[in-house]
DNA sequence: GGTCTGACCGGCG
DNA sequence: ACGCCGGCCAGAC
């Protein structure tokens, strides 16, 4: 029988749906911040990437996340490329043109905060 | 089983 | 200051 390495998150897939879960309401973190907060540092592809993953899970709130610009990148893998604005704009953040507006005020870095 | 792409980031010219 | 390219890991064809 095989255990899917239930000894902590051996899948940094795992660990991203973990660090996104944990983003609070209203604060938004980039791929980058997960990434390095991994250890990947250089592998922020495959932080997008387990995004990809991460979609129809509930509690990766995938929304939250976005590039070092602030840019919505990835609000084009939603349903609608408007889920991700509305949904940012929901939580109390301020989205212009797939920007997040105070993006540096409003990023949430769990290598910062959960330091 | 090999190859390519992919929601990024950072360095270099 | 801007543009281009390389790098890392994993999944899909």
């Amino acid at each position: 029988m095989k255990e899917k390495e239930a000894s902590g998150s051996r899948s940094f897939f795992n660990d991203v749906y973990a660090v996104v879960k944990l983003i609070p309401r209203g604060r938004v973190t980039s791929y980058g911040a997960i990434a390095r907060y991994l250890g990947t540092g250089m592998s922020a592809r495959m932080v997008g990437w387990a995004m990809n993953a991460a979609h129809g899970k509930k509690g990766v709130p995938a929304h939250r996340v976005v590039n070092r610009n602030g840019l919505l990148t990835g609000k084009y893998h939603f349903d609608t490329p408007t889920t991700m604005k509305t949904r940012l704009e929901k939580e109390g953040i301020k989205v212009k043109q797939d920007q997040v507006q105070d993006f540096k005020s409003r990023l949430w870095d769990p290598a910062v905060e959960l330091l």
